[in-house]
DNA sequence: TAATGACTACAATCGTATTTTGGTCATATG
DNA sequence: CATATGACCAAAATACGATTGTAGTCATTA
């Protein structure tokens, strides 16, 4: 029921009118015959690739935190020091998330609201994926000499735990404040965070 | 109609009350009626000391900040190091809020909900008086040699950003998890934030 | 002068009729 | 034959009028 026959291509249309959807509607003003219809296809086909209407949500929140983690993963791997890598992850994984949700701001409270226990449940599986891309950078700047560090994994949690409470979750984006206030806030305690780690 | 000529501890009383009531029924179900029964005044005079109810569920809280400065202020000034000042401080932030709360798990969501807006106004303010204190050891640490850091009152909120996540706000505190578990990473966070201040 | 509780306006709740909508599946279509 | 579809249905959401409950006031009282 979840795709693999099914082209990727139409899963990835219904969940980019998604987007739309809730940007313009919300939730619960979302109908799946009004997405379907913005999909180009029948109400049924929309059931070929989702379960539910919950799952749709999710599985478009699921997209955003893939995305991030592709882009996470490409600097973890990219030719920088851990230092710059270390920093540049802290900021995508606040900055992405915001920009992704920034467009419907007013209805994010309330898609939150809707499906809060199920993506409680993620949000522990995405923290805890996104601590080992950072427990693996700090592994490399441990190995070489640049990060004094004990245990890799505990220190990448702690990471996620410090830079928790600017993403836009149960307080949307408008209650966190301007972007640019955000990437200020972020890159203060990312530079605090850095020197923790620094060897110097 | 705020307080001055009335008796502190009849205000005291009523919030104490509230604290029991809101454990017992969450803020909808407790009216003002069994509130002043609670006290063993007449409702009326309930109005003598707080202009709403919303005004009574806020300063509910504000009583619990109030507490927390006043202990944040007593570390702040004790004769011990400026770096286990700051490690208490950050731990005490974040655990005097959970145990404030810890007895009406259930009923915090809801509590919340019902003063969203005011009390994003409250914490902006909290924030910045904790963070005001942050900063001044800071700069007694700076002054001593200890730490080394550009602008204190913009660390200091730092600070505040990064151990955010971990108060009970829109995340009740079930939602958290176990008190032991928000310690250590309470603990962790500090730890990594103290390491980046510190003039090794 | 400070406290009270009867009182009121309005908000929440309830019961019921009506509409909307999430999800299914027999049928159509390529 | 495999996949897409939309008519269909049960269940949920909404509308609405009647009823109850409660926040907040204020004339009276002690």
């Amino acid at each position: 029921m979840k795709d693999a026959t099914a082209p990727i291509s139409t899963r990835d249309a219904i969940l980019d009118a998604t987007d739309r959807m809730l940007a313009r509607y919300g939730y619960k003003k979302m109908t799946i015959d009004d997405l379907a219809k913005e999909v180009g296809i029948g109400k049924g086909s929309v059931y070929l690739h989702f379960e539910s209407k919950q799952e749709i949500a999710l599985s478009h929140i699921d997209r955003i935190v893939e995305r991030l983690k592709t882009s996470l993963h490409a600097t973890a791997r990219s030719k920088v020091t851990p230092e710059k890598k270390l920093r540049k992850m802290l900021i995508d994984r606040v900055m992405m998330r915001f920009d992704s949700v920034q467009h419907y701001t007013q209805s994010l409270n309330e898609l939150l609201a809707q499906v809060r226990p199920q993506l409680l449940e993620r949000r522990k599986r995405y923290f805890e994926e996104e601590a080992r891309m950072f427990a693996s950078v700090l592994t490399e700047g441990k190995a070489a000499g640049v990060f004094k560090l004990k245990d890799p994994m505990e220190t990448g949690r702690a990471l996620i735990d410090a830079t928790n409470a600017l993403l836009p979750y149960s307080l949307s984006a408008w209650e966190l404040g301007e972007r640019a206030e955000i990437e200020k806030k972020t890159n203060n305690v990312a530079e605090l965070l850095l020197n923790g780690l620094l060897k110097r």
